[in-house]
RNA sequence: GCCCGCGUAGCUCAGGGGAUAGAGCGUCUGCCUCCGGAGCAGAAGGCCGUAGGUUCGAAUCCUACCGCGGGCACCA
């Protein structure tokens, strides 16, 4: 019996006790009944605080809605117990033969246990990091590289069409000062002071002058552009590799630059024009986002007839919105905060609804530490600590286990000789440890030529067993909230609590045949069981782009 | 000044109105004659930043204040 069953369980209750003229509820049966796990054993497998919840409405007091409640539940096939505890919660005790059957359903839906619907029929466009193509990404963007992918990953769960995407800021000032520095550094000239001062920029001037010597020779000009252009193609190609390497793949680069030479800018004018929400003033082209609460309104085109920045996010998200996406997410991290304002009016005057077509959820700034003293990373002053290096050290599942397992709007502060160490102090190796202790038994149970056979479901009713179950009967639940409230770290977060439950379950219930003893029902069950939990913590791990191992 | 986020165990952090506030690390004590000890069992450690409010019930929601971080461009 899963809680989805109990909660509906309750309702119907609640619905027969109204139809027998036992309960008067104004505002009808509620459609959402909460049922959640206790953290007390004591407290029964599940418990309800819908008397609490309703006693007032219906006239009447907790306890006595409660009382007539669980009268009518104790006649629910699958449960066994109903307790009154408290000022009124409803304790449920399932059956053990209700209860073990998950393990069935688990096993047999496989890949896609704790996957959901929610989300079905819905195209989400999500897009993070988007870094500059000036420099290598550092351990500061991989926290959105890590956080983004895994929320794909769970909205994708929760039945989303979706898409990863990358925006690539290839146009503009900064490009460049790059294309400045790396001129300057291949000339042997100083690096202009509000430029690009770190080493990987002479690293690319020696790659771009050996590749085609010629261009020393080229007009000054003539020279800046190739340098600029080089170097931005390296050091894109270099930012994509690195996140192949982090194992977080986009489906869509998409560059500023196409979008000014697709005409998308003037499309995108068009249709804010279209909806009335421009103006003239100073020579410069206005958009009204203080229509849609923004602080100010915001420059399209200056007075010297070029493009702002805005203009192009403009376009960009209109183009999204065509491209057919719902909802356009936008990772973005605190030191943007300041563009929610905006991006939420700019939907508005696109014609849509800022609530429900863009959502801008603002990360914290990760805070690396180093013997004790804060790291500041910057391209500019050339301060790094790539994703490259980190990963090397660290390894692609420890560190994006630590990156996602934290609220993305939550302060994180990394220790570089912590997450470097390799150290087993991770919770990833906890979760991965118990995969691997997984395959472990069944690796054992395969040899010994123990099948699990038919299950036996109301043989699980060991304690620990029922505790187990319990686990993971709420994984769907688990992602169906992560992908509602655009939380993946709730699914680290479960998986270290599922392992710990595991670990203890396997800590006293044997599972396979000891020395000459022969394989009862008992055994059999209890490999359901184990490849249940397997199967919950592949998928789980799989949701955070961590690797599930046999063997470690 | 205004706006956003965060203040929970020594440290790093979970806890979307529920019962006795949790985990990992660190400290201390036990447990390997058979399925992986990267594990398990136990101990110590908390005015949940402060003060009010809403509620049957607040770490959680609201207000004010204090502290930390970030943001307030015809830059990108």
């Amino acid at each position: 019996m899963t809680p989805e069953q109990l909660s509906s369980a309750v309702r119907d209750v609640l619905t027969a006790a109204v139809d027998a003229g036992d309960l008067a509820l104004p505002d009808g049966v509620p459609t959402q009944v909460t049922v959640e796990r206790p953290r007390n054993r004591d407290h029964g497998d599940y418990a309800t605080n819908v008397a609490l919840q309703l006693a007032k409405k219906a006239g009447t007091n907790p306890r006595a809605l409660a009382e007539l409640l669980a009268a009518r539940l104790r006649q629910v096939g699958g449960i066994e117990a109903v307790d009154i505890a408290g000022p009124g919660f409803l304790n449920i005790t399932v059956s053990a033969a209700a209860q073990g059957e998950l393990a069935r359903t688990v096993v047999e839906a496989g890949a896609t246990y704790g996957r959901g619907d929610a989300l079905a029929g819905t195209a989400i466009d999500v897009e993070f990091i988007s870094a500059n193509p000036t420099g290598p990404l550092h351990l500061g963007h991989v926290r959105w590289a890590a956080v983004g992918d895994a929320l794909a990953r769970v909205l994708e769960a929760a039945g989303a069409a979706v898409t990863r995407e990358f925006y690539i800021n290839d146009r503009g000032g900064q490009m460049d000062k790059f294309g400045a520095s790396i001129m300057a550094r291949a000339l042997g000239e100083a690096v202009p002071e509000d430029g690009y001062h770190g080493e990987y920029v002479n690293e690319l001037a020696t790659a771009i002058v050996n590749a085609d010597p010629g261009i020393l020779e080229l007009p000054r000009d003539e020279q800046l552009a190739r340098f600029r252009e080089d170097g931005y193609r390296l050091q894109l190609a270099e930012q994509q590799a690195q996140l192949e390497q982090f194992r977080t793949r986009f489906d869509v680069w998409y560059s500023e630059r196409s979008l000014h030479d697709g005409g998308r800018v003037e499309h995108a004018l068009d249709v804010l024009r279209q909806q009335g929400h421009l103006f003239e003033a100073d020579g410069a082209l206005w958009m009204r986002t203080t229509d849609f609460g923004d602080d100010k309104d915001r420059v399209l085109r200056r007075s010297n007839g070029e493009y702002t920045y805005f203009a192009a996010d403009a376009a960009y998200y209109i183009d999204k919105r065509e491209r057919g996406f719902d909802i356009c997410v936008y990772l973005l991290g605190a030191d943007h905060h300041g563009y929610i304002g905006r991006l939420k009016a700019l939907a508005a005057c696109a014609g849509d609804d800022p609530e429900k077509n863009i959502e801008i959820p603002i990360g914290q700034l990760v805070k690396i530490v180093q013997d004790g003293q804060e790291l500041r990373l910057s391209k500019r002053a050339g301060t790094m600590l790539t994703l490259g290096q980190v990963v090397e050290a660290a390894g692609v599942d420890a560190l994006r286990y630590s990156l996602c397992r934290y609220p993305a709007e939550s302060p994180l502060t990394l220790d570089v000789a912590q997450i470097t160490k390799h150290a087993p102090d991770n919770p990833v190796y906890y979760v991965q440890y118990a995969h691997a202790r997984l395959a472990s038994i069944l690796r054992n149970a395969a040899e010994l030529g123990v099948d699990k056979g038919e299950l036996r479901p109301e043989l699980l009713d060991h304690e620990r067993e029922s505790l187990l179950l319990g686990a993971l009967a709420e994984f769907p639940r688990v992602i169906a909230t992560a992908a509602e409230l655009r939380e993946p770290h709730r699914v680290a977060r479960y998986l270290e609590d599922t392992a710990s439950t595991f670990h203890k379950f396997y800590d006293v219930c044997r599972v396979l045949p000891m020395g000459d003893e022969t394989a009862t029902d008992v055994h059999r069950a209890r490999l359901w069981l184990v490849e249940a939990t397997q199967v919950v913590l592949a998928n789980g791990l799989g949701l955070l782009g961590v690797d599930a191992p046999d063997r470690m």
